[in-house]
DNA sequence: TGTACATCAGTGAACGCGCGTTCACTGATGTAC
DNA sequence: TGTACATCAGTGAACGCGCGTTCACTGATGTAC
């Protein structure tokens, strides 16, 4: 084990994944700094070599979102017609598959409740995601203008909530429609019709 | 002070108007015994009087929900016209007035991730407020079987992620947004149309 | 109606454990010569 | 190339505080007589 940048590097990213996955799944204060560094094959202590504090940790994973993950993957294979990429990213999103993720599924369902008690750091790293997120999506939706913005934050809520459901509720049947009817509405509200106006 | 049945009743019943608030905003976590009995007047040691445990009481607190409470309050004034009656409660619930009001608004939000991490009990409890909600909003949605369950699950989705969503944003703006979003979603999701089959 | 006793909601000090943080130390590596 | 020294990531014991829970006690009330 060299003394190099490169290998410190290493280290703190590895504390980082482990953090990641045990914050989404279990909360800011359902995760010790014993268990993070266990999980990171290192001991207690030397968590400060890396990290002034566990709010200072934190900040770092409320900065990488899967949602947010899942659209820069999407965005390199490219190339989708735009409806179609967002109704896969929202169809993969709203899908067991990812809730049982090693990932453990996004943070922005999981987290929001302990960022909401953060400090301003946090909760602005936050908004800005959500920010992007609106508009990596609203590039895909084929609304005018002000719809558009609308239909975008919509998709994140209902995601997010459907999400934040799902992970709380006990009878897997209804998980199961709860997704169901996230991918049917977000296609619904992303679609464009000769609506009402409303 | 008597020694009353009535009197232990009103005690407990204060215990856990503050429990619930407290809890609501600041997450299983973020509360202490200590502070919901400051907050209803009475000291630490009395707490088990009434209740077993904190977990004991959570469970209790999660068995009341605003977001039904409110469909109560609607279900009595009743007589309304179906589809603006549940558009009306859609709307409050998304309001500022609502995330700000005294009792914190809606606890599906806010302790969903506290939910997920409880035991078999507790999420059992939250389940059947999930679904008698589905149900209650689906009897307002003037479509058929299949996307009327839809509709009413996504509607409580929505809801709940953007009210998550809105708690965790430090930006007021996009809060107005989220709302004026999770609206318009949930008016498009529930409006029969001629739409394509999907 | 008045007095003695039993009850028990509520008090507040104390306990004990978990966890964030600190700290003296180690030992592997890079660097100087 | 080999040796002495400096560095610092990582160790693991210890500290201190917060909080859930316990417990001996109190004092207001209801009840028995």
């Amino acid at each position: 084990m060299p003394l190099s940048k490169e290998h410190k590097r290493e280290t703190r990213r590895r504390i980082v994944e482990s953090a990641r996955r045990l914050f989404k799944t279990e909360g800011y204060d359902g995760v010790t700094i014993d268990a993070i560094m266990a999980d990171a094959d290192l001991t207690r202590g030397g968590f400060y070599a890396h990290f002034s504090s566990k709010d200072d940790l934190f900040n770092e994973v409320v900065g990488e979102i899967v949602f947010a993950a899942i659209l820069r993957k999407h965005e390199e294979t490219g190339s989708k017609e735009p409806a179609s990429w967002r109704q896969q990213t929202v169809d993969f999103y709203l899908s067991k598959e990812h809730r049982d993720s090693a990932s453990g599924g996004c943070p922005m369902a999981g987290l929001s409740n302990d960022v909401a008690k953060s400090n301003e750091t946090i909760r602005t790293t936050y908004t800005e995601i959500v920010a992007d997120l609106a508009d990596a999506l609203a590039d895909r939706i084929d609304l005018k203008g002000r719809e558009k913005r609308k239909a975008a934050l919509a998709t994140v809520a209902t995601c997010v909530g459907a999400m934040a459901i799902a992970r709380a509720v006990s009878d897997e049947d209804l998980v199961d429609e709860l997704f169901e009817a996230g991918r049917w509405a977000t296609r619904r509200m992303a679609s464009s019709h000769s609506s009402r106006r409303s």
